[in-house]
RNA sequence: GCGAGCGUAGCCAAGUGGUUAAGGCAGAGGUUUGUGGUACCUCCAUCCCGCGGGUUCGAUCCCCGUCGUUCGCCCCA
């Protein structure tokens, strides 16, 4: 036998599960519109190009984990590694920039990045992002950081710690680049095989390395802070005094540099313990020079993206599963009770009651053990006695009371009911 | 792309180079043919221990390969 399953790197999201992003999305959704944040759903495909030309062809996503393919028509399309090529992407082609000084948007979905799976990481993964496009003001920033932060805490996450930085604009960045590597470069042989090899391609990538000998080499390097511009160096001290104002704690990390080029400015990490290697779950920054380089206006931007994968792991940690609530099971015997059955149970839906209809045609008494196990507050029975004069019996499962009434009779008791499920729940059952 | 561990039923899990591969949970049926939660009984891997090949008189167990998975590296959310 051979059983076709998931994709390497793909998983399937079981009810049990998906009870923890429905969670987040909700909650996503009411922390994003609060800040006048609207969505906004771009395709799970693009041209190769924009994630070429956005992210930077030497990054390792583009360089070596993109899902690209040729499609019938022989064009170069790439399953999106991330959200904000794309989005960037659909402001420049809709001219969103010429509705308004500053575009707040958000967006989830599935993002694709060819990579070895392991804890908190998979091929097909899910995101959940912000972008502040069309303002420079620190205060973007600072928005967007909080916000950050407000949705992991309406989620219920705590102990993450924030991880700050700014790595200036191009200027900057090259200015810096040249001192980093006339710094590293004495100490080639002894850096670690990646950090050799980034130095001539990717040096600032070498600050963030995990190697032990090379941090150490790295612990009188230059930082980036001496190699920021005035007005570079206003803006990093703006946001951060933004961020004390605000109570957001943060910690500046001259070696935070991120794996895109295209950012400039701010960058930032929100980080946990709990994941393992993974530890981010949250992560963006300033990209100032992005929008023109994917032909709009020069656009100042500032975003981030959260990993729904990472935030689950955590969300798990923290809550049990919680089993839906059911109000009522419905059981039936006999032709005639059956098919009334069905017509009742639709009527308590209709009247906003949930209703699970046993249609196993096994035993009162199976079906009762069902009943019980399903967590449901009262039982609906229909046999031959109740087909024959169209009643029902109501049953309470906790107390065991029982009473005949009218199928027709449930609309006008449904208020009564509803009340009584509610006491229902809050009583502990009586044996 | 690299390294290490793992792969026995729907789930968890014991086990052995050789007759019927423990146990638990879940599930089905029954004791209780119109009334539930406990208890008890029965059933639930008999081309079979991920798949393919090898060693062996004989492999689920040893070896190789492969796929999957887990953790780590790289990188990232």
């Amino acid at each position: 036998m051979s059983l076709i399953q998931v994709s390497r790197g793909t998983r399937d999201l079981l009810p049990e599960e998906i009870q923890y992003w429905q969670q987040i999305e909700a909650i996503a959704r009411e922390v994003f519109s609060r800040a006048t944040y609207q969505e906004i759903r771009t395709p799970i495909f693009e041209q190769t190009d924009l994630f070429e030309r956005g992210m930077g062809e030497a990054t390792d996503v583009v360089s070596k984990e993109m899902y690209t393919f040729q499609d019938r028509g022989d064009r170069s399309l790439t399953l999106r590694p991330e959200g904000t090529a794309g989005l960037v992407r659909s402001y420049v082609q809709h001219n969103l920039y010429a509705q308004g000084e500053i575009q707040r948007l958000w967006y989830v979905g599935p993002m694709f990045r060819y990579e070895r799976p392991q804890a908190g990481r998979q091929r097909q993964f899910h995101q959940v992002g912000i972008e502040a496009l069309g303002s420079a003001d620190p205060r973007a920033d600072a928005e967007v950081i909080a916000i950050a932060k407000d949705l992991l805490n309406a989620i219920g996450l705590e102990n993450l710690r924030l991880e700050f930085n700014s790595i200036g604009d191009r200027q900057d960045r090259l200015q810096y680049r040249e001192a980093l590597v006339a710094f590293l470069t004495p100490y080639q042989n002894d850096l670690d095989p990646d950090s050799q090899e980034r130095l001539t391609r990717n040096p600032l990538r070498i600050l963030d390395t995990k190697d032990e000998k090379t941090q150490d080499i790295l612990q009188n390097v230059p930082s980036i802070h001496d190699h920021l511009s005035p007005s570079s160096q206003k803006r990093f001290e703006q946001v951060q005094q933004l961020l004390t104002d605000l109570g957001i704690d943060y910690n500046i990390n001259a070696k935070l540099v991120r794996g895109l080029d295209y950012y400039t400015h701010t960058v930032f990490e929100i980080q946990s313990d709990d994941l393992g290697a993974q530890a981010t779950v949250c992560a963006g920054g300033r990209y100032d020079g992005l929008v023109k380089e994917l032909g709009g206006p020069e656009t100042p931007a500032v975003g981030w993206a959260s990993g729904l994968e990472r935030l689950v792991i955590l969300m798990q940690q923290l809550q049990p599963p919680t089993a839906p609530t059911l109000d009522f099971y419905v059981v039936s015997r006999g032709d005639r009770a059956e098919a009334q059955a069905l017509k009742v149970a639709q009527t308590l839906r209709q009247l906003r009651f949930s209703a699970e209809l046993d249609l196993s045609g096994s035993a009162f008494g199976k079906q009762f053990k069902r009943a019980d196990r399903k967590g449901a507050a009262a039982c609906l029975v229909l046999g031959d006695a109740e087909a024959e004069n169209l009643t029902v019996q109501l049953k309470w499962l906790a107390s065991g009371e029982q009473r005949a009434i009218g199928q027709s009779e449930l609309p006008s008791l449904a208020d009564e009911i509803r009340q009584q499920i509610e006491a229902s729940r809050a009583l502990p059952r009586v044996d």
